[in-house]
DNA sequence: AATGAATGAGGATTCATTCAT
DNA sequence: AATGAATGAATCCTCATTCAT
């Protein structure tokens, strides 16, 4: 079951650089979209040779998509806290929009490739575009939990809206800050819905 | 079907043919994004030969960068209605709201190709982007315009950050509507803002 | 027999586009050769419709060949001075390689598109090239008469081989001119070769 | 004929390829020129895929550049025979000219090709002119070396003078060659040269 | 006499991908 | 585990040319 030194070294290597590759990936295709990115580009933004990519990903569908999982792990790493929800809900939202405002800063990349996914529409759906739909949704019910949690008298309905123009604002807020640049102002829009 | 390729139109009209292009370039475009759209996509869409394309438009960035002139264009004939403004505050917002949301159902292409150029960083910035964030703009103050015509004891910072809001939800919303699909509750949503 | 001013002027312009044309040609063709020269680049270059230049000429060849056609004649006009041929030998060469030098830095362009023509070795053999090569016998007979004329005592080997050696003299130093800029000393040359 | 254009080569070998392309843009670039010349053609010429190219050459203007590095470096190990020098004058004037005169014949692609980018005067310089012509000087300094030491008795000015004579001889008699065929008497020139 | 609009072939170059090593 | 060399389809764009007006 203990392998020799040598080959733990290399298969170390093959995810090492399977790593290296999914970052220097986010970066270049949040920048430039799906087909903006070509295989030859990450070769020259990562090290290695554009072949190489073969060795750890089926073909471009397949990094992207393996691209868009990883950087969601990453971020669900950021946002989930350990110790949360003390105090009083405004406390409370105001801690919870701090986090995803910073996460949202640090990962704009993952972000950026999953809206550009999410709006094309291509005769071939990449299978990045549904990773993103499904982690998306992942989080759209962590949302929804935050805020039964916040608000307890809410009606079912009413947590399912008010969900809908969070998610809605933070991707408006998003878009907004790739335009002008600046901060995302996320904690405000928070607080203004937790007001309505 | 009614010609075959060969055949050369009789009466070649360039605004006519110019009017052809812009056409099924913002559809294409608004579903595949800049690179994701191929001229040769064009020609197959429109008729004529991918490169009288360039006896009309410079070159490829030149096309899409009309193409969101003339989408905005056409948009805002949409929007701007000749008699408005009157009722009750809740009955303008809604007024205007329902016309913002038709008009938004009616040119998702438009905004989808917009908001994907706005989206990505790449290098050599697509004048196309740049055009989308001018109209942007514009569409952007008319807003501020009018919910300081609603609310008229507003300040101007909650003027601004009321339209910052504004049209951060609206964005959102069509991104979600671009996800699952749907009518976008764009009526809704200008209510929920009118109430906070 | 004698048409309307309006049906003249019309003529006239057809003449004076086709001169046109054949100026802007020398330049252009001169700069960069047979295939280096668009027939959109005429009509950046001179005015009228890169369609236009098919009123005036059968088709790319056929205009090349007339632009050496064209610029042979002007630049004989310009070689052939009325009195010559008085003083001694010595004299005489030295006023003829004057005037045949001042005359080729009148014309590089028409030299210079004549001898890539020359140089050139495609399958289906421009035109313009032998053209080219036909006016060039017609100068290098004009030299032979000239160095006969001169040299009245050589036999005609020797002729041949002079004019040969002249000839090849001016063909190189013009290369030389092209590569080094400055002005030919083909006079110089002749001197040299008349010692021999 | 040997293989089916699908088959791939067993064991590819970068260096080869690389010569056996530049052996075959040498001849078709010697022919046509540099625009005449199609990436394609090279292909059809010599075997692999014309974007195969582009795994050993930058662009094609990387192609003709090294093209008239490898077809000089070819030459000048054709001409720099080990034993020189000796005899009377005359006697290494002849041996001199006709190894050149031999060199030049063997590698008329290389100076055809050389003299075409020389002429040319595009916008954009090709690199492979530049390289030319600095090929060219060495080649000018060699034969100035040449002739100061074939006579002695000159002076500075003399020696360039007679350079420039020769050199320009060469250059009109290849040009001589490429129009009407035959050998090139630079053996005689030189006697001629000699003389004088 | 000239042009506006079009065409289809072909230009250089880049793409994702493959496979022997 | 990774790479060097190749491929063929696709990219954008320019070419010479045509023809109705």
């Amino acid at each position: 079951m203990t392998s020799s030194p040598t080959v733990r070294k290399k298969r170390a290597n093959g995810v090492e650089s399977r790593q290296r590759i999914l970052d220097a990936t986010v970066e270049i295709a949040g920048e430039r979209g799906y087909e903006g990115t070509s295989i030859a580009a990450f070769s020259a933004k990562c090290g290695p040779q554009a072949s190489s990519i073969y060795w750890c990903f089926k073909d471009k569908d397949d990094l992207i998509a393996a691209v868009i999982e990883h950087s969601f792990e990453t971020w669900l790493a950021t946002v989930e806290l350990p110790g949360e929800a003390t105090g009083t809900p405004l406390e409370r939202i105001t801690a919870m929009a701090a986090t995803n405002a910073r996460s949202l800063v640090d990962v704009p990349d993952f972000l950026r490739l999953g809206l550009m996914l999410a709006l094309e529409r291509r005769p071939a759906e990449p299978r990045g575009r549904t990773v993103f739909l499904q982690v998306r949704n992942v989080a759209g019910q962590k949302i929804a939990e935050a805020i039964a949690d916040l608000f307890p008298g809410l009606g079912e309905d009413s947590v399912r809206t008010l969900t809908t123009y969070t998610v809605a604002g933070a991707d408006g807020l998003f878009v907004r800050r790739e335009i002008h640049g600046g901060a995302v102002t996320l904690v405000a829009l928070f607080k203004f819905h937790a007001r309505a």
